[in-house]
DNA sequence: CAGGCGTGGTC
DNA sequence: TGACCAAGCCT
């Protein structure tokens, strides 16, 4: 059906694509594995540059991660955010403990383990058939196929339907160096692209592919509490699903009696964090806090909004 | 199933 | 500079 087009990405990816990733030079499915789940929702550089190989150092190799503890892998996560991945990887290990599943709805089984990903692992390490369905494909498919609502159920045959099931291997790291370098969701080169003799959407590619526009987020504002005993910090383990495992100062709202020490805002996904670090008048007496001198908080994860008030604990102390 | 879930970058 | 985006998954 598309061999023309399959030919021609193949040639291209053999010219252009980026071969040379770290995690594109094996065939190694544990490490496929960490690479897939640290690049979810997160830039190529980012993983590349700062936490595949300190965390493939860390934890070599599955069962290596499998007896590790979890607050080991947080550690090793901190400042990658979505901390719920570290969580998963790590319980996917043990329940894997010597070898990774091969077929996909195993893989797919696992926590932290969609269905892209489980294509991912299993098109990437074995060979599999099956189509990688990332923030890449979609765009560079709602663009060949000229969709301009965003279904996941057409998106999934769209990607069924191009799949280049004799290179499955090529063609999805292909695809997702297409999406990423020629057709991205700002700017595209069409003239370059090895679909464009089949791309409905060349004419107008802007119009195609774009995200739903998300609400605005609303904004928190508290005091992070800067707690003393005995010389030592007070600091607070995250037992809910945000930040979980993570630690941090404890949080208050406003307006507190007390001294506040300086301010700053940290951006989530979902609300803007109006932090203010505070010397509270009368220090709570929670049975959550456990203390820490700075150099044990160092061996903690927190997340980057505890950094970033530790930063400024840290200025004013120097 | 729409929203929760981190961070860093771009324009 | 606020909106948008980046190799999604889970509930």
């Amino acid at each position: 059906m598309y061999s023309a087009i399959h030919d021609a990405i193949a040639a291209w990816y053999g010219a252009h694509g980026r071969r040379d990733l770290p995690w594109r030079t094996h065939r190694d499915p544990y490490r496929i594995w960490i690479s897939e789940i640290m690049l979810q929702q997160t830039q190529v550089k980012t993983v590349l540059e700062r936490f595949y190989f300190p965390f493939l150092e860390a934890f070599p190799a599955l069962a290596d991660l499998a007896a590790a503890d979890l607050d080991d892998v947080l550690k090793r996560w901190e400042g990658l955010g979505y901390y719920t991945r570290a969580r998963n990887l790590h319980r996917a290990a043990k329940l894997c403990v010597t070898s990774l599943p091969q077929e996909a709805a195993a893989l797919e089984a696992l926590p932290g383990i969609g269905r892209s990903t489980a294509h991912a692992i299993a098109a990437f390490a074995h060979d599999a058939p099956l189509p990688v369905l990332d923030a890449n494909v979609k765009r560079v498919l709602s663009r060949f196929f000229a969709r301009e609502e965003r279904d996941e159920r057409i998106l999934w045959q769209d990607a069924y339907a191009l799949l280049d099931t004799r290179r499955p291997y090529m063609y999805n790291q292909a695809m997702m160096d297409i999406g990423a370098m020629l057709c991205q969701s700002r700017n595209v080169t069409c003239n370059a692209c090895p679909l464009q003799s089949g791309c409905q959407g060349q004419n107008d590619a802007l119009r195609y592919g774009r995200a739903k526009a998300k609400k605005s987020v609303p904004s928190r504002h508290r005091a992070l509490l800067v707690l003393w005993r005995e010389g030592k910090l007070g600091l607070i383990r995250s037992e809910e699903r945000f930040l979980h495992g993570l630690w941090g100062f404890m949080q208050s709202p406003l307006p507190l009696e007390g001294r506040a020490l300086g301010s700053f805002v940290h951006r989530y996904t979902h609300f803007h964090l109006h932090a203010t670090v505070y010397e509270p008048a009368d220090a709570p007496d929670d049975e959550r806090l456990v203390w820490f001198d700075r150099s044990e908080i160092a061996t903690l994860s927190l997340s980057t909004a505890d950094h970033k008030a530790l930063a400024l604990l840290d200025a004013l102390s120097s």
